[in-house]
DNA sequence: CAGGCGTGGAA
DNA sequence: TTTCCAAGCCT
């Protein structure tokens, strides 16, 4: 029989609770003073950090995360306004379907919850805009509860310390939410901190392109360093082009009626792009998205 | 489950 | 300039 399979994966040689300080300490000395970590941040707070941070980076988020509860300060608020105010609001975040499942997630809270957002795990998976990620971080940060936090940052991290490869593979395996599941602190609130902190060691550190390994509390122990920090092998990363998709259409014609108050006559749109028939099927698509409302004959607006 | 879905900044 | 990436979700 074969030794050893492929798919077992190397562990750290390091024992679990100093891993876990080691991590934590970092993190305590070099985490960003971010305002949905501060003590005084609600649950909202968080879960809307958390919509906005899906693929957006946090300097842009910042200043779009800090109108919105001002705002809406809680879900009720929200959930009192036409979907077509969040989607405004929005601004250039990208991805706007993500404001109109905050939303609707707000108004699920609203209706449904209480008015308070949901604290254990299966509930918020329940929530429109919310995936297995998402609900682990909002239970995790806001509620300190015990749960695996895997996002890019996490997968990034492992794939190099615990596994030794420069970057995890495209899809989330089994395996890896094994090796997340076992390193996880047994303590809620240790468990709480360890995954914003393996996070946070990604988002500084331990990043896509140059790391910073020389500044990294796992330096010596980690998995891929110790190989000689071996190039990624796997197949090549989905490169997507932007120029010219249906994509980039959407996004003119959805800035014209975010930026217009009110409605926005055809020829507003007709004017974003040249190609006709592009340009419909992108507005089909942003009216069957919902991010889009027909009122009359060659007249739009957003979603009221 | 692979592909669609925005936008802007850094390498 | 081009490419890659940034706390994913949904179908």
């Amino acid at each position: 029989m074969t030794a050893i399979t492929a798919t077992e994966a190397p562990s750290l040689p390091l024992p679990l609770p100093l891993l876990h300080s080691t991590v934590i300490d970092w993190y305590e000395a070099s985490k960003r003073d971010l305002p949905w970590r501060t003590p005084d941040a609600t649950p909202w707070a968080v879960m809307v950090s958390e919509f906005m941070l899906q693929q957006t980076p946090v300097k842009r988020v910042l200043p779009v995360w800090r109108a919105w509860l001002t705002r809406w300060p809680t879900p009720a608020d929200l959930a009192a306004e036409a979907p077509g105010e969040a989607v405004r609001m929005w601004g250039r975040l990208g991805y706007p379907r993500r404001a109109l499942r905050l939303h609707a997630a707000a108004v699920a809270i609203t209706e449904e919850h209480g008015g308070g957002v949901p604290d254990d795990h299966a509930t918020l998976l329940s929530l429109p805009g919310v995936g297995e990620y998402t609900a682990a971080a909002v239970a995790s940060f806001a509620f300190r509860q015990r749960h695996v936090v895997l996002d890019t940052n996490v997968r990034r991290v492992f794939a190099r310390a615990v596994t030794g490869v420069e970057y995890p593979a495209i899809a989330t395996t089994a395996a890896e939410r094994r090796t997340a599941t076992a390193l996880l602190p047994d303590d809620a609130a240790t468990a709480a901190t360890w995954a914003v902190g393996v996070m946070e060691l990604g988002a500084l550190v331990c990043t896509a392109r140059g790391p910073e390994c020389g500044d990294c509390p796992l330096f010596t122990a980690c998995a891929w360093q110790r190989a000689g920090r071996p190039p990624y092998e796997g197949p090549a990363r989905r490169g997507q082009t932007y120029e010219g998709t249906d994509r980039q259409v959407r996004g003119k014609l959805l800035a014209v009626l975010r930026e217009a108050h009110g409605t926005v006559p055809q020829a507003r749109l007709d004017a974003v792009w040249p190609d006709a028939v592009q340009r419909a099927r992108a507005l089909d698509g942003l009216v069957a998205d919902g991010l889009v409302e027909p009122v009359e004959q060659g007249v739009y607006r957003l979603p009221q």
